[in-house]
DNA sequence: GGTCCTTATATAGGAGCATGATACAAATGT
DNA sequence: ACATTTGTATCATGCTCCTATATAAGGACC
């Protein structure tokens, strides 16, 4: 599954390449987590939430797995969520142990409002350019989206995969 | 300074392409806190240190208004970080109110640490992409750093200029 | 049916990181 | 001299994480 240097293309440099990639990739998250974030609520409980509402009604246990926090915090976190009637918690008819979790209208709307949040503040940076850098930005975003996909999607295996250098 | 969209050279659909980039960096946001992260301190408590080691000794004041957070967090944190061994506290000579935070070299040692470690974790997510989609995302990394990099200024004067929407 | 193990969740206690309100000392203006 | 501003610290509170432990339901086995 891994590729080695050997097979890339022509002439690459391929640990330069790689130094400069992950050093805009740093700064781009730098800036994402610095200008895009939201105060109102954690980030695992905006994770958690739209897990919630792609994924549908799910166990404690399970979300706390998929979030990468303990059963603990998951409990609490959902606890919170609650009480600020963004999710609910049904009992399992057919497992007396579990605690179904899913969220509610106010929850979905709270993530369409975060998102139209992001979305404004990225649009008045994005309007400090000129016109030709705004086009840059674009025509690379589209470059890379397909690729930066896949590695989103590696990345989330490595998590759950053992044998990996899971931090 | 601001340009408006009437100059976008051909039919650029601009709002379209702002989902777009909104979305990516979405992701970025997302990979970077869920597998770049180090646990060890805080992101605050990073960007303290990162803008110590950079910027030299400064007041506590100061290091809450660039920082984003309020003064008592701010002593908070540097009393976390002189426990840690990672700054030092020196009183100003011309103004016996102030103290002036500076970083020691453990300090500088962990942010070299750090950032090693995200880089040769991005590494290893870059290993596990295709030949192809390492050259792509090299390309449009390369493409886009320029334009990137006036945003990334535009950005920060924009935290400190009023009349913008600070979150 | 009772004992044992596993699974699912909750609780308790502790640390980090943020807040607003407030205290206090040093500097500054009148 | 006195009032005000400025720079830090402290206090009380809340969220978010942790580890360790408790409770309770489900299943296996004798």
């Amino acid at each position: 599954m891994e590729y080695t240097q050997q097979s890339v293309p022509r002439g690459t440099d391929t640990s330069a390449t790689r130094e400069e990639v992950a050093e805009a990739l740093e700064q781009l998250a730098f800036l994402a987590v610095r200008h895009l974030t939201n105060r109102d609520i954690s980030f695992t409980a905006a994770s958690t939430l739209g897990r919630l509402s792609r994924e549908g009604p799910s166990r404690l246990t399970a979300l706390a797995a998929d979030e990468g926090v303990t059963q603990p915090s998951m409990t609490q976190l959902i606890q919170r969520l609650e009480r600020q009637g963004l999710v609910t918690r049904v009992d399992d008819p057919h497992d007396g142990r579990v605690v179904l979790v899913a969220i509610t209208d106010a929850g979905r709307e709270l993530l369409a409002e975060r998102r139209r949040g992001r979305t404004d503040r990225l649009a008045e940076l994005l309007a400090t350019l000129s016109p030709e850098d705004q086009e840059a930005l674009a025509t690379a975003v589209r470059a890379a989206t397909p690729a930066f996909q896949r590695l989103v999607e590696n990345a989330g295996r490595a998590r759950k995969a053992p044998g990996s250098t899971a931090s």
